[in-house]
RNA sequence: UCCUCGGUAGCUCAAUGGUAGAGCACCCGGCUGUUAACCGGGUGGUUGCUGGUUCGAGCCCAGCCCGGGGAGCCA
């Protein structure tokens, strides 16, 4: 054995040299004297050809042995070749066998969702859950650069919590030395803390819902970055916004080129995603729907049906903003002209994939903010830190949220959401 | 919680109320350029569970379990 560790996507420039690449066997196909060996090394994927009169004939027995997913280290001499997908492939001298895989489960033909999710630990190492993962690792980084770079502190809030974010969404419950603690399903009150502290501040983590939500854009466990700036108003939250969605998918877009081909994701639609964004009025949302059809009356949510139809009026994500004041959190600040809508704003995906950021402008007044956590029914004593910010030197201030896992979902062209996270937690799953 | 669709070999799926099937995977054999290779042979079943109707149930009926899609809620 010879030949200096390269990583597979690396192997262009080593032509004609001897290399040894270590990885797993993805697939095999034999035809007497020759075989190939494709080999993936978490990089990329190469052919390896075996044969049969230029290695020993151990080594083509070994090679003949070899079954899906066993762990390798071939060594060959790199040859660009047509024929080959991926344009180089390996002519094999020497096999090395690490560890020879039992059958494997996943076979390159076609599965059902419930046996890829069952064995999503291994559903992982396909190029497809590749594509997916690399994309969540670039926007992430994408999203951090983002606010990094325009001098936001990365300011991390608890996930362990004593009360609601907000009194509506069930929460997970678990035992906190005898007194309950709920899984965050927000850090948006203590990025708010972290705001009056640092000025722009941001947290990044996973959040919780206990709604037992089963659709394509739900899961119990999900990853939200929420930016929040001190002395800003709804209007320049909405313009961060549209600046840092454009960036994150620019930004992919560029780095990310490959995967997307891989998931046949059309580019163009990615590419017209740049400043500025619609924004409409909940108002006006209201009566874009009812032309279009829909039984939505003043006052109510949007639901799903009505989000989408609204999304396709435009090739680029759409911000509604105003709701009615009935409809919203108990910290969204009303706008001083109409109180009976509030200083807020969702943010929509294009081509039917929802709302992947709200926000608003919060309450900065002291005795607004209790009396509104009154007409909730919330209790004020877990909420006192919060109520504090008002009366140290409260100032407007604003922020949002965004889910990763449907902003992926949406940049990657995927149909459901569970494919955009490593190990989705959903209704009825928390294995593997 | 509600609506809707489904559960048959390891996987993906067929089977008028009348002998349980195919492709793939796996095993054996053949093939020096395959691209989800191909060709021949073989192994493989408590038809989700319980009960009922019937001479006879994978199929019809009831209940339950599990899963897919959606609603509500939200990111």
């Amino acid at each position: 054995m010879a030949g200096e560790h390269v990583y597979v996507e690396n192997l262009g420039q080593y032509d004609g040299r001897a290399v040894t690449v270590k990885g797993w066997i993805y697939h095999k196909r034999s035809s007497g004297k020759i075989q190939f060996l494709v080999v993936r090394d978490g990089t990329g994927i190469v052919q390896c050809v075996v044969l049969k009169n230029e290695v020993s004939e151990e080594i083509f027995a070994l090679a003949q042995r070899l079954t899906q997913e066993s762990a390798v280290e071939v060594t060959g001499t790199v040859r660009s070749d047509k024929r080959a997908p991926g344009g180089y492939e390996l002519t094999l001298t020497g096999v090395n066998l690490v560890h020879l895989a039992e059958e494997y489960p996943i076979t390159p033909k076609e599965h059902g969702v419930e046996f890829l999710m069952d064995h999503r630990h291994l559903w992982l190492r396909s190029r497809r859950q590749h594509a997916v993962l690399r994309i969540r690792s670039t926007l992430i980084k994408a999203c951090r650069d983002f606010l990094d770079d325009r001098g936001f502190i990365l300011v991390d809030s608890p996930i362990l919590t004593p009360a609601a974010v907000e009194g509506t969404t069930t929460l997970f419950e678990t035992d906190y030395f005898d007194t309950k603690a709920y899984l965050s399903q927000s850090g948006q009150l203590y990025s708010e803390a972290a705001a009056m502290a640092v000025g722009k501040a941001y947290c990044f983590g996973p959040t919780f819902r206990a709604e037992k939500s089963k659709t394509r854009r739900h899961l119990m466990e999900f990853w939200m970055i929420e930016p929040e700036v001190a002395f800003a108003t709804s209007e320049t939250n909405m313009d961060l916004q549209e600046q840092f969605v454009s960036y994150i998918v620019q930004t992919v877009l560029e780095q990310r080129k490959p995967e997307l081909e891989l998931l046949e994701r059309e580019l163009s639609k990615l590419d017209a995603v740049r400043p500025p964004f619609p924004r409409i009025s909940y108002d006006e949302a209201v009566e874009r729907l009812q032309q279009a059809g829909s039984d939505i009356i003043w006052g109510e949510d949007l639901g799903g049906d009505d989000e989408t139809v609204l999304a396709n009026q435009f090739d680029r994500p759409v911000m509604v903003y105003n709701y009615p004041t009935a409809i919203k959190a108990f910290y969204m600040q009303p706008n001083p002209e109409r109180p009976e809508v509030v200083l807020c704003n969702d943010m929509l995906a294009p081509e039917g994939y929802g709302e992947i950021i709200g926000g608003g402008q919060r309450i900065h007044d002291y005795d607004l903010l209790r009396q509104r956590l009154s007409e909730h029914n919330l209790p004020e004593e877990p909420y006192r830190w919060y109520l504090d910010l008002r009366r140290y030197g409260s100032v407007p201030h604003a922020g949002f949220g965004m889910g990763i896992e449907r902003t992926v979902a949406w940049i990657c062209g995927l149909q459901h959401v569970r494919e955009t996270i490593p190990f989705a937690r959903m209704l009825n799953r928390i294995y593997p």
